[in-house]
DNA sequence: AAGCCGCGCAACCGCCTGTTT
DNA sequence: AAAACAGGCGGTTGCGCGGCT
């Protein structure tokens, strides 16, 4: 059952507060205290929704309000109780007298969460990001490497050693963008001994709103085809039991920018090892050689215009791969 | 000086839960 | 028991401001 919002009503004031009606709400609850918040603002001849007054007074007008920048302590119970809470701001403003939870929200989203990735922490796990990211310097070197390879070929050995580097770090980016996935998903009840189920990565994947159509197929020529549509979170049952088998099996279609995990700010890097690295010499596209994550991937992928990404096309009767879930651009084939 | 851009924060929105009718 | 109400919560948005080009 659902209810209308309560500021549907016409004519009520939206946006910022005036002195003026501060001056009234403050007034008014001096005078008669917080009774019922839908019939304050007549009472105090505000032009706004109860809703609205409560959330001006109890995070600016009340007078128990502690404002001015976090303390250090303030700050390390905030990464504390986060630790324990999550992002129960409600719960973690109790600890804190004089913080709003929104502010202690404002402050995490705008300080605390990008501090501990600079950190080199997962903001939701509170626990270090994969090695990965350690030796991030060390494969980006080695995808380096290979940009000049045309004119400067390396030696045999030395190439094993970068596609093995390179291959690891997609798989370990891979792992890592999954386990991330996964703290998200709040039904910590279903996790498997392994922390968690390719369900549940994949609902996480689903619950991601496309940003590019696939250039080949649209979403109703994909529904046709009885396929997945990331992006609607359906909860259309699997037809392949594991994770990986869905990863490399071609009836899912998606395309997305690596932007989808933003959050995390690491797609730019993988895209960049993954630019530099297993061209395919003989026709220009880009290779998955990975048999674990794409035992059956067959994706023929063209570019007709180099740097277009809209001139990118993909077989499995156009239905793209996983690896173009997670890399703009560049295309794998398996080559298996 | 003007325009652009990113950041911080107040406010809104939609959903959820507990209470009342 | 069901519907309506009220309040609370977390996520998101949009505006203002300051710094940079």
């Amino acid at each position: 059952m659902g209810r209308s919002p309560c500021c549907d009503e016409n004519g009520l004031k939206k946006g910022p507060w005036t002195p003026e009606e501060d001056e009234k709400l403050v007034d008014h609850i001096k005078k008669h205290g917080q009774g019922s918040w839908r019939a304050l603002p007549k009472l105090a001849g505000l032009n706004r929704c109860g809703k609205s007054c409560r959330l001006r007074w109890t995070n600016y007008l009340r007078p128990d309000i502690k404002r001015g920048k976090f303390s250090q302590d303030e700050e390390q119970t905030i990464l504390h109780l986060h630790s324990i809470h999550g992002n129960k701001w409600s719960a973690i403003a109790t600890h804190l007298p004089g913080r709003t939870d929104n502010e202690i929200k404002n402050f995490w989203n705008t300080h605390l969460k990008k501090k501990l990735i600079q950190m080199g922490f997962d903001p939701m796990t509170h626990q270090p990001i994969t090695d990965f990211f350690a030796s991030l310097p060390q494969l980006m070197a080695l995808a380096n490497l290979r940009e000049p390879m045309e004119h400067h070929p390396l030696d045999e050995h030395a190439m094993g050693l970068q596609a093995e580097a390179l291959q690891l770090a997609k798989l370990q980016y891979l792992q890592c963008l999954l386990q991330s996935a996964a703290s998200l998903i709040p039904s910590a009840n279903s996790y498997d001994q392994n922390g968690i189920t390719d369900l549940e990565v994949l609902n996480l994947l689903n619950s991601i709103p496309p940003i590019k159509e696939n250039p080949v197929l649209n979403s109703s020529e994909l529904e046709n085809q009885g396929s997945y549509h990331f992006g609607n979170a359906t909860s259309q049952p699997l037809h392949h039991p594991s994770l990986l088998s869905q990863l490399s099996a071609p009836q899912v279609p998606f395309s997305y920018q690596p932007s989808l995990n933003t959050e995390m700010g690491q797609a730019p890097f993988l895209t960049t090892i993954l630019s530099q690295g297993d061209r395919n010499p003989s026709d220009s596209s880009w290779v998955l050689p990975s048999p674990t994550l794409a035992p059956q991937a067959a994706t023929e992928t063209s570019i007709s215009n180099p740097g277009d990404a809209s001139s990118i096309t993909s077989s499995y009767g156009g239905v793209t791969s996983w690896p173009e879930l997670l890399f703009e651009g560049p295309i794998m084939h398996d080559i298996s």
